[in-house]
DNA sequence: TGTTTAGGTTACCGTATGGTATAAGGAACG
DNA sequence: CGTTCCTTATACCATACGGTAACCTAAACA
């Protein structure tokens, strides 16, 4: 709608087309970026509280605005929520790839990635993921988040099947064996926060160490 | 009060003493068989939807009564879901005890301890602790079953311990060890149901395997 | 200056929920 | 048969929540 109106506006006042552009590029800016505070500021409630636990009220009053404001960037709670979500899933596939894309064998790829995993899990889009329940979202949005997480096990599958192809992993019933990484991963999100002795580097280390030890490979 | 008036009675009519006692008792137990019953539905359905999502009419009516009925056994659904919870707790624990008891080195008890730790999981009251969140129940009830958790997580940190003691386990961070076990073990609550390819005896020799192999003691 | 429009506010609605007041039904006892 | 509990159901309440309708304001444009 507001793009059809600001075509016929550029074709019709040629002489302010840059203006009339750059303001409202400027207010999509804008735009985008008050969405994205909400985003973030409902995340974050989401995460300490549980996303019902939170009211829409609420988010709007840590804004310093009132409910119905947020419907003018969001059409629903769900949707927040959902978008939660899709940040989530954004952040931890592109960790994935980068390490897809390394060089080295399926164990130094997989050690890398649990290294790496480490952090998004502590950031706080890359928690909510395994942190909220996606059975707050209406079923077609679960079932979307639901295919999020199917891929990112199926990636982590794929790879400790290729180290067990290249030789470097041990054979072992792969499904099994990342639901025991996976799991030890994303637990981490449940401990965390309520402790502060360790850092994030820390974690990865030990993590890693114990949890590729049982996988390596025994040369005959 | 009904104790009080019971006792009243019994002293009363000293002829009917028996039959009173054995009324009551009788009615007393069908008392608890019914409350029971109350609470092994209510935890199936908050297994299964989580328990904000599950009405107190919603209970009654998988009972076949009605909602205040439920008031009858349950002074308020915070007390359901924490009951829930205790039930949980003492099915973790008593699994826990059991392998405590058991000779061995410390190695070999922390890997029976995984092998039998698998089944309560799976089970109905066992994956409570688990897989509800406590965030639901208000302070009180929370605190103490937060401290079940922390009771559970220091008895097997006391586990690994004793094997880096006896010299089974390999020196190692205790607390982040233990997190990587539990982490694995507790995660399978997430992917159980969705899952039947696998018999529960499978995953405990695949966990036992891939978690125990990470901490085996070098010998030199 | 008048007009449009996005983004905000106030006030409100419908609904669902936990929980309760009250009374009816029914077995156990005298 | 009358009385006393215990259990259950009907009807209800207060509250909180997601969402909306209607209006207002201020800036951008002509």
């Amino acid at each position: 709608m507001s793009k059809s109106k600001s075509d016929v506006r550029r074709t019709g006042t040629r002489r302010r087309e840059a203006d009339l552009w750059n303001s409202e590029e400027k207010r999509r800016k804008e735009r985008e970026e008050k969405r994205m505070a909400v985003l973030l500021t409902a995340a974050e409630m989401f995460l300490e509280r549980g996303s019902h636990r939170v009211s829409m009220n609420e988010i709007a009053h840590e804004l310093g605005i009132t409910k119905p404001s947020l419907y003018n960037y969001f059409a629903s709670k769900d949707e927040i929520l959902f978008e939660c979500f899709r940040q989530s899933n954004e952040v931890i596939v592109s960790q994935i790839i980068s390490i897809e894309k390394s060089a080295g064998t399926g164990l130094e790829r997989l050690s890398a990635f649990i290294r790496a995993y480490v952090r998004p899990i502590t950031t706080v889009y890359g928690s909510v993921m395994i942190r909220l329940e996606d059975r707050e979202l209406p079923d077609e949005m679960r079932t979307e988040v639901r295919e999020y997480k199917r891929a990112i096990d199926a990636r982590i599958r794929t790879m400790v099947a290729q180290g067990i192809e290249d030789g470097s992993i041990e054979p072992c019933d792969v499904k099994l064996a990342t639901f025991v990484l996976l799991g030890a991963l994303n637990w981490i999100g449940q401990w965390y926060d309520s402790d502060g002795s360790d850092s994030i580097d820390t974690i990865g280390e030990e993590f890693t160490r114990r949890l590729t030890a049982g996988l390596i490979a025994s040369r005959k």
